[in-house]
DNA sequence: TATTCATTTACGGATTTCCGTACGGAATTA
DNA sequence: TAATTCCGTACGGAAATCCGTAAATGAATA
């Protein structure tokens, strides 16, 4: 079993049930952060005191408050600590269930396993962690299909930047002019109108309205 | 302190942690619920044993799965349970931050204490628990400035139901003729184009897209 | 350098939205 | 009954979008 765990989770009420959780399970050092900066910090500590964690369980979103972090989700908290740490397995713990994110999470970022919060996600983290050990890779049946999707591969960042302005009230008109300012290209008018029409083609959504809101559901944007 | 309480939540790691603090805070009988249906038939069953919870902890939102249920959300299941014991205090625990949602909770289905999951919500919890023993309600800190919000007060039924079909891809034009033909007035064009423009007024919103993109995050549609 | 092909931009007309104004009817008040 | 206000509708011009076509640019190849 593992020795040496970090949890990154937000809130307490989690933090209490995957401590007691991994107690019941043997795991002999157990540390949590509430914030991804903290949860880096320690990390970094662990690895000068020449004890390094042998697990990041993660959260996925934090919640805002009062402080000031630089690391603000568990995608970048995972990323800053495999800068560091390359070799570390990742356990991400989360609500999140678009297939948009979960498909990068497995196939770009490389996470090992993917336990979705519900109902029995406490016994699918445990199995989740004895598969790790293994050298497998774990993710919750009911978003297992999440693998299969094939349409998101078509979107890029140029795509989801289009849609974030327009979800924020830029207009077509505006974002010619923002485009060149930023010195993103392509920045005509006619091009950003080509790709909305051809977002709504893939998304089969009826208005640029209706886009957007099929790309807020899906986490997109 | 309480002496018998009915958690009604999914989360297995959130019921574990509730559990624990009600167990530490002396609450000698705890049942949970992953579902609502169950949460009501324990409440059911309790009134007839003649040993009725003297309160409910409840989450708003659960997950649905395979199992078909007739009471889907935190909502549901209070007023439920309200209408066969009306006069049982109410918690709610939930991760639900839209002042829309928490304003209705606390001054039309006049709940006893709105707990937001968060970093410090377990003793938030307990001082919501002391609050309600003694006749009073509690509402988290954090989204306290919920009752404050007027501009909802402003938005009717008609709004909303211009909104989702805006969202699902409805032009103006089309919902003219849909409005007549399910004989919903005011129908005329120009009148939901009004409509529309008053919202983004409301709203603050700078194009459609935008005023969509913003309702759909402060939960209305 | 010339050729080809794909990518990007320019343009223009049809449609829709946007927004102000004006009209008609119903309810309210004097 | 006349006057006022409110609500819904009608209309029209300006702006933005939608969508197809054509021109320009640029990279790769011969």
């Amino acid at each position: 079993m593992f020795t040496k765990v970090l949890i990154a989770e937000d809130f307490d009420s989690i933090n209490i049930a995957l401590i007691q959780t991994l107690e019941n399970m043997g795991v002999k050092e157990i540390e949590h952060a509430k914030y991804c900066d903290d949860a880096l910090l320690k990390a970094k500590k662990a690895i000068q005191d020449k004890a390094p964690f042998d697990l990041l369980i993660s959260d996925l979103s934090f919640e805002t408050d009062y402080r000031t972090v630089s690391l603000t989700s568990g995608e970048e908290l995972i990323a800053a600590i495999r800068k560091i740490q390359p070799e570390i397995p990742v356990l991400v713990y989360t609500v999140e269930d678009k297939t948009f994110v979960i498909k990068s999470l497995i196939e770009d970022v490389k996470i090992n396993a993917f336990v979705h919060k519900g109902r029995n996600s406490i016994s699918q983290l445990k199995t989740a962690m004895e598969t790790i050990l293994f050298g497998g890779t774990f993710i919750s049946q009911n978003v297992a299909h999440a693998l299969k999707e094939k349409s998101f591969n078509e979107i890029e960042d140029y795509d989801v930047e289009i849609l974030s302005h327009l979800a924020k009230g830029v207009t077509i008109e505006e974002m010619e002019q923002l485009f060149k300012l930023k010195d993103i290209k392509p920045n005509s008018k006619s091009y950003i109108e080509k790709r909305v029409s051809k977002l709504k083609d893939i998304f089969k959504a009826k208005t640029t309205i209706h886009l957007i809101s099929l790309s807020k559901d899906l986490g997109i944007i």
